[in-house]
DNA sequence: CGCACTAGTTATAAAACTAGTGCGGTGCTTTATT
């Protein structure tokens, strides 16, 4: 059989891209594969193509929903009607269709929490299923410990439905991400197909200000001077709100994006910033997941990320096109101080869950035992995800460990802003990659890198200021 | 937790202190019954 033909025929492409070729391999014996390919090679082929060669259901794990759709989208564009998501977009009615036409469907898109539901994973697991595909699989250690409990739930699924053939697909994982993914999708010797996550075309500059005022000016001061597109990744989504508002005063096509907004309005400001209406976009971290744009030129943090997983993530996303991009990561001292709040409080204290515990031992509900210890809805979904197999001393346990997990993460970040040694480097460490060869131009650390090349003529082309009534009215008719 | 901000305080006022308050991300799910 001729991979190259089969490419050819089904996809009008003449050859692979690097990686592309070993992965489909791997697949097509059936192997287990965990895939970490650089943002924009291309990892839906890889999974699209043995799809089709293969007898059998693809199903396609994916961590939201516009993603799903977007997928579906793109393979009915090259001609493949046997597709369908299944999801909570989905009327009664067109869920039941999908369920009752399942076997003409070969690419079959759904979220964890779809497959964890007990009926769902009675009816897929009986299925022919040729390739269990989890994609953004580093959202199984991302998220799953103390976001979305289903991503830890998948290697149920997985035993269920007899160890069907497991391809996981991500674009950064350490070697921590990788044990999650091998240990949470129940996986045997997995074949680890891994490209280098260095990207020659991206300069890494680390900023530091002396006070919070400071980022604001000097972010009003670069986009004024140097060129789009770009992202501006904040902290929180007031932060998001307040930055656009200072910056679209200046005259920049900027617009904020987070998930407090409503999802017409997200899906309107992703789509102008595709097309360029928008240049830039100040968001939480909300943004990116899905989004494929080439031509970023600069992705800038007014806040620490979480983990240096995080950043390479948030800041791989300029410069898909290969054309010389910015990283910029903007630091006053004691702002991990903000980050280590946000992510040591989403997991309940001792006291809550202490409380939770005498609730439910007085007999209340499991809902009303979580208001009354005042534990938020995504803990209390975590809690009861670790209740299922902890007592409670043991669930204590368990969040001590996960919030020390947390620390070290973070302290990689404070670690590289405060790197005195190639900031490229110290990134790449972290996923085990020694020092690249030398950029020329490489990072703030180094020296090397200077953003003359950014260097826009002035003010942007077009100034054009609208006030927030007409912004709206403006999105609504687009 | 620790920073940013506000209101109240203080030897006529002004500027500088103190105490108190607010804030901080990511997404899936949803199939009734009068």
């Amino acid at each position: 059989m001729d991979l190259h033909q089969e490419l050819k025929s089904r996809f009008g492409f003449n050859h692979f891209r690097p990686g592309q070729e070993e992965v489909i391999l791997s697949v097509l014996k059936r192997n287990d594969t965990i895939a970490i390919l650089p943002t924009g090679v291309g990892k839906s082929l890889c999974y699209q193509l043995p799809g089709e060669m293969m007898d059998g259901l693809v199903l396609v794990v994916s961590p939201l929903v516009s993603l799903m759709e977007d997928q579906v989208a793109s393979i009915r564009k090259r001609g493949e009607k046997r597709v369908a998501a299944l999801n909570s977009f989905l009327s009664s009615e067109e869920r039941k269709s999908v369920l009752d036409e399942i076997h003409k469907i070969k690419f079959l898109f759904i979220s964890p929490e779809m497959i964890s539901r007990p009926d769902m994973t009675n009816f897929l697991m009986k299925l022919p299923i040729s390739i269990l595909v989890v994609d953004e699989a580093h959202c199984i250690s991302q998220w799953g410990f103390d976001f979305r409990p289903d991503y830890l739930r998948l290697g149920e699924f997985i035993r269920s439905a007899g160890n069907p053939p497991i391809l996981a697909l991500t674009a950064t994982a350490d070697a921590r991400v990788e044990t999650d993914i091998i240990r949470y999708l129940h996986m045997s010797k997995p074949n680890v197909i891994r490209q280098s996550l260095d990207r020659p075309n991206l300069t890494y500059t680390v900023q530091q200000l002396e006070m919070e005022a400071d980022k604001t000016a000097w972010l009003k001061e670069r986009l004024i001077t140097t060129k789009g597109p770009g992202i501006i990744y904040v902290a929180s989504r007031k932060r998001a709100e307040e930055l656009t508002r200072v910056l679209q005063q200046e005259g920049i096509a900027i617009a904020s994006y987070h998930a407090g907004k409503e999802a017409g309005d997200r899906n309107i400001i992703q789509q102008q910033f595709l097309t360029g209406e928008i240049t830039w976009i100040c968001a939480t971290n909300a943004f990116g997941m899905g989004v494929h744009k080439d031509n970023i030129r600069q992705v800038i943090h007014d806040q620490l990320p979480q983990s240096a997983a995080a950043y390479v993530q948030e800041a791989g996303r300029a410069g898909r096109d290969g054309e010389l991009s910015a990283a910029v990561l903007l630091y006053v001292m004691g702002d991990e101080q903000k980050v280590r709040f946000i992510v040591q409080h989403d997991l309940p204290d001792e006291s809550q869950v202490r409380h939770f515990a005498a609730m439910r031992t007085s007999g209340q509900s499991i809902e009303s035992s979580a208001e009354l210890a005042g534990i938020s809805e995504t803990g209390s979904r975590i809690l009861r995800y670790y209740l299922e197999t902890h007592s409670i001393d043991g669930v204590l346990k368990m969040f001590t460990k996960l919030k020390y997990d947390k620390e070290e993460k973070l302290r990689q970040m404070i670690a590289y802003v405060q790197a005195d040694s190639c900031l490229r480097a110290q990134l790449l460490s972290y996923f085990d990659e020694s020092s690249p060869l030398k950029h020329d131009m490489c990072c703030s650390v180094c020296g090397t890198a200077n953003d003359e090349w950014l260097l826009s003529n002035g003010r942007p082309a077009n100034p054009r200021r609208l006030l927030p009534w007409q912004e709206r009215i403006r999105l609504l008719l687009c």
